[in-house]
DNA sequence: TGTACATCAGTGAACGCGCGTTCACTGATGTAC
DNA sequence: TGTACATCAGTGAACGCGCGTTCACTGATGTAC
């Protein structure tokens, strides 16, 4: 076996066992299991299984950020004078989060599950470790949103920042149980490509509203 | 000591600390140190852990729920002919979720960190009681809520709806580290109900915003 | 080319610990006769 | 009024179990001389 397979294929099985169940829910037994390999290959490779845990997250985060940021850069570039759009800005994280699923073979879903699961499941250590490794990429996006509706105070624009992550992260990350209700109650099928173009409008439209 | 004390010391406990930390990072230890009750006292009024979420998420959805019915009862009753507005609806749902804090002498933050935890954390066993004993009241705010907004296809309203939930969901149960990063970042503060009055017309506007 | 040693990925079994749950028990209060 | 019994809230200690982690060990590969 290849070395750095054993590594792979732990991230893998954590991936997907933490984005199904949280940290807490999830065993390296569990895990180990799913993996096929030793369970002391997780403490031998990680050191611990917290470590595991940001392990995870640095394999989904960088290919996010790096892609963001070269979309990011491309409209920019393309649009000089006139300035970005927010609709522009969206579609940015859209095409950012659909390549680096493309990247790392992990679906969307997965990777706002383990998103949202960042902010839900009170993890000190994560939260840091995050903020640390990956609130450079963030500020810039945050700051182009910003740009992008001028007008809006301080505290307005914050909050509508986070009603636009919110409705972004709890929908994609719960689009397979929302598609399978959706789907049983009245026999229609969505495509997730398709709930993301839907959202796009929406997210804007809670920016640009008109103060209150 | 009153019988029923212990019952209600459990109950207040459990909901603080699952509220902060979820339903596998809390053991029933924690919760009856910290009711000052005994270990064994959950299990005898409970029955089990199990019993015991869904008795939590119990104590905060029946008032809520009450609120909600009576709120859209005065809503329909005042605005005869014209229909209910959408803003109207998310209107009767601040009220009754800031009126069932006041009954149970819960925050607004920890009934919204609970009701994500139902969303997030599987518990099947916790859907399935709240689809069983509130899905009625549910499925009448979905129905006000389509009826203000004519024209939109299934797909398209059922996802709006979820952009909805998401936003506020989001918003009202991460407030307090929301608001923390806010004040220590930009030196403003911002008060619960403002952030709930600035939600509205952003959650509306989700809803009217043209088709795509 | 041969030998001795070092490094490294991985293993199997055990460690102590905290978990939810159980059970025999206590002591106070209510009820029947 | 007195006595026997039933009910009920609560208790203290122990149960077995699954957890993350540790540790001595193996066997393959690389390196120095």
């Amino acid at each position: 076996m290849a070395p750095g397979d054993t590594v792979e294929k732990i991230l893998h099985a954590a991936s997907v066992l933490f984005a199904e169940r949280g940290f807490a829910e999830t065993s390296l037994r569990t895990i180990t299991g799913m993996a096929d390999v030793n369970l002391a290959a997780v403490n031998y490779h990680f050191g611990s299984k917290k470590e595991l845990i940001q392990a995870v997250f640095s394999r989904v985060l960088q290919p996010f950020c790096k892609h963001l940021n070269s979309e990011l850069d491309a409209v920019l570039e393309k649009s000089g004078e006139q300035g970005v759009s927010i609709e522009q800005i969206i579609e940015c994280c859209s095409s950012a989060l659909l390549k680096s699923t493309e990247d790392s073979g992990m679906s969307v879903q997965r990777v706002t599950r383990l998103l949202g699961l960042a902010y839900t499941q009170s993890q000190e250590h994560l939260r840091q470790y995050i903020v640390g490794a990956y609130g450079e990429t963030y500020e810039r996006f945050a700051g182009m949103v910003q740009k992008a509706a001028p007008g809006l105070s301080m505290v307005e624009f914050y909050w509508r920042l986070y009603f636009m992550l919110g409705a972004a992260v709890f929908t994609l990350s719960s689009f397979d149980s929302l598609r399978a209700i959706l789907n049983s109650d009245y026999g229609h099928d969505t495509e997730l490509e398709q709930v993301m173009q839907l959202m796009t409008p929406s997210l804007a439209s809670i920016l640009n509203v008109a103060k209150e």
